[in-house]
RNA sequence: GGCGGUAUAGCCAAGUGGUAAGGCAGAGGUCUGCAAAACCUUCAUCACCGGUUCAAAUCCGGUUACCGCCUCCA
């Protein structure tokens, strides 16, 4: 049984799909006005590893995140940079994919644009305000929030303190607009020039809250399993969601809330945002280095802790995924000498190994001890590859299990080595001055090859060679 | 001001009453012609003060520091 924390009841709860078997999760995704910086990876890879190990489990999950194609951010970009809204999503959704697969994160199910689903939106809106919960005023549409009762039982804030909040950070033009300083926008009227949609109350465009409404409920249904996202969207993104939802359907919108926590950046360790300029993309990190070091980096915490992003850190992790690809190649090198049959005691070890790996990561995937298993596993590996005889059996069972473990972290491990003539030939020579003691000739081909990044490593059953 | 989260070795970090997992870095060692890789050994009384208890990093009270949300933001 898989325990999750539910930021709605601050508590671990077990996690009690509404279909047997399947869990239906919708994840909040990124405006799309530039590169996802390392803190919306952060969300991205939480969530993955999150689907991953339901995954692993035996779910099937349909798993949905959007793109915020359409913002004033959006609009204000694009105005910027002498393009338009949709060529500007364009480019910056292609860019989103192409990071996303560099750091191994799986497809999903949907990624539904605000801007395909204008029409749905509508219609939602308009439910609203015939049902007394929103009113169209000027152009726009606002979400009247007094009226939904349970306002700010995600984020426990209280309505009055919030009006007060409110009231400091008022914008006069839009606050004349509104019956009350706290509702929110569900319609934005059009100014001159701007992309824009027909509406009964006017051309404009969809708000923010509005479009996670609309696309959660349309492609999971009325109840979902898992809503998440980041801990910023808690409130007011999330608490709007549930009272547009809730408000239409008169049924809860999700059975569990999921929030990550933030990564921050060096030594001041303040937030990373794009708003506040400190940020770091994704799209640097991997020209620069193996994008799997991030990956390794950001999956191995867990995903309610704050991650402090400093070059360290990354060392580290780039430390601990040449670990685990070390352990993979010392392993798939013994299967060349191995004998048929299996060795009961490591098959069992993997076993109980393979259980403390599950009751970590069901303990609301507690990352942490789930490497650490793996690292044992690593060992346990190891060790067992440098015994004088190996059984295949068993070389077989802790390739599957160690690989199968690692991809829940989203880290793929890359099989053998290539063949290479030169390679194998300068190394047949070099095994024969070593026979005859000419070390300064073995030598030499050694340092040769590691110019040119091949690194050289004797066993006892022969040389083998990597790329650095 | 309201709400919430953190504080464990040089660094990352597990651990919710029974005497501090794991990893990185460091030190020593085994293996090796020398290396590499791997393995072994070694490295902390848990922010502070007070209390409860036979026993607390873990519970209670208080203090301090840092972070986030309350306004766009993963």
């Amino acid at each position: 049984m898989i325990n999750l924390y539910n930021t709605m009841t601050r508590k671990k709860e077990p996690f009690q799909p509404i279909t047997p078997g399947v869990v239906n999760m919708y994840v909040c995704g990124p405006t799309v006005y530039n590169y996802i910086h390392i803190g919306n990876a952060r969300s991205i890879i939480a969530f993955d590893t999150v689907r991953r190990y339901f995954e692993y489990r035996g779910f099937k999950v349909n798993f949905v995140s959007n793109f915020t194609d359409v913002d004033d951010k959006m609009i204000n970009t694009a105005k910027k940079e002498g393009t338009t809204v949709p060529k500007l999503a364009e480019k910056f959704i292609q860019a989103f994919m192409q990071d996303s697969k560099a750091i191994n994160v799986e497809p999903a199910t949907v990624n539904p644009r605000a801007t395909q689903n204008v029409p749905e939106i509508v219609d939602f809106i308009q439910v609203l305000i015939d049902k007394g919960y929103a009113y169209a005023s000027d152009g726009d549409v606002y979400y009247r929030t007094r009226k939904f009762a349970n306002y700010g039982k995600l984020s426990g804030q209280n309505i009055d303190e919030l009006e007060q909040g409110a009231s400091e950070h008022i914008n006069d033009e839009e606050t004349a607009r509104k019956e009350d300083p706290i509702d929110f926008a569900l319609w934005k009227g059009a100014k001159a020039d701007e992309i824009s949609w027909d509406a009964p109350w006017g051309k404009g465009r969809p708000g923010w809250h509005i479009e996670c409404s609309v696309m959660a409920t349309k492609y999971l249904g009325d109840t979902i399993d898992i809503h998440a996202g980041g801990e910023d969207l808690e409130f007011p993104h999330h608490e709007n969601e549930i009272a547009q939802s809730e408000a239409k359907t008169g049924k809860k919108f999700a059975n569990y809330w999921m929030h990550n926590g933030f990564v921050t950046v060096g030594d001041e360790n303040e937030k990373m945002s794009k708003s506040l300029g400190n940020f770091v993309t994704v799209h640097d990190i991997i020209n620069e280095m193996d994008p799997q070091i991030l990956r390794l980096f950001m999956a191995t915490t867990q995903y309610r802790r704050p991650i402090q992003y400093t070059r360290e850190n990354l060392e580290e992790a780039g430390n601990n995924l040449a670990k685990l690809q070390n352990a993979f190649a010392n392993l798939n090198y013994r299967f060349q000498n191995s004998e048929s049959g299996a060795d009961a005691g490591t098959d069992k070890r993997v076993k109980e190994l393979v259980e403390q790996f599950t009751t970590a990561m069901d303990d609301d995937f507690n990352v942490q001890n789930g490497i650490a298993v793996v690292y044992e596993l690593a060992k346990v590996l190891n060790v067992y590859s440098e015994q004088a005889t190996v059984k295949k059996e068993t070389l077989e069972l802790l390739k599957t299990t160690f690989v199968q473990l690692v991809s829940i972290f989203g880290i793929k491990l890359e099989e053998g080595q290539l063949e290479d003539e030169t390679i194998k030939q300068l190394i047949v020579e070099r095994d024969a001055a070593r026979d005859n003691k000419d070390f300064k000739r073995s030598d030499e081909i050694r340092d040769q090859l590691k110019e040119q990044g091949i690194n050289l490593e004797d066993t006892p059953q022969g040389t083998r060679w990597k790329r650095a």
